[in-house]
DNA sequence: TGCCCGATTAACT
DNA sequence: GTTAATCGGGCAA
């Protein structure tokens, strides 16, 4: 089993710092499962959040690395960030899809389905399965109900363009775990291998 | 104040 | 392939 990420794993770069995520464990409450998909997302990124400056919905951007950032998607989903970076720099990693290993029951009732391949293969549904809402925007990650462990062995991680934006879509931000099978979307044949 | 659009998803045709 | 559901932010008026 992986140890607990640190605030120093949190501190770097969100672009190191999101490949590494690649095959962590989430658990929430005990329920989640490996991480397999994540985007990275900085100030300077026009296809950021917090690029603007600072609103009440993307305060915890702008505070200290490893804690939760849950916003409002299309006004019915809800989408989970890791904050990155020292306080203040307003990157954050999107976590996009979960290969679910831990309370498939629960997430196959929270989701009202049973494919396993669906159950997290995106971000609205990730937080659906896990019971991700505004309450635990601004949560630490190294304590309850969170638990987040380091993947413990090296694996292989692809990159890509990001999803469903218009702008910077030329950044090859997303990354996820070669080849499985509960990415929200395969990676390109020629996405760039990274670790 | 009002209008348009988005880091989405599921249920249509 | 298209569309509705539905809410906060940005920008024009």
């Amino acid at each position: 089993m992986g140890k607990p990420l640190t605030l120093a794993f949190f501190s770097r770069s969100v672009l190191e710092v999101a490949p590494d995520l690649i095959g962590a464990i989430l658990l929430v409450n005990g329920v989640g499962g490996r991480l397999v998909e994540v985007e990275a997302y900085r100030q300077t990124d026009p296809a950021a959040h917090s690029f603007r400056g600072p609103t009440p919905r993307n305060a915890v951007m702008f505070g200290p690395p490893g804690f939760t950032y849950v916003y409002r998607s299309y006004g019915i989903h809800w989408c989970l960030n890791f904050v990155c970076e020292p306080k203040g720099s307003a990157s954050a990693v999107l976590i996009r899809a979960i290969e679910p290993t831990a309370g498939l029951s629960v997430m196959k009732r929270r989701r009202g389905m049973d494919d396993e391949r669906l159950l997290c293969s995106g971000p609205g549904r990730l937080c659906e399965a896990l019971a991700i809402t505004h309450a635990q925007n601004g949560l630490a990650l190294n304590a309850p109900p969170f638990k987040l462990l380091a993947r413990d062995s090296p694996l292989e991680v692809v990159a890509g363009p990001r999803i469903g934006l218009t702008k910077a879509v030329d950044k090859p931000w997303r990354y996820g775990l070669k080849g499985s099978r509960f990415l929200s979307k395969p990676f390109a044949a020629t996405a760039t291998r990274v670790a």
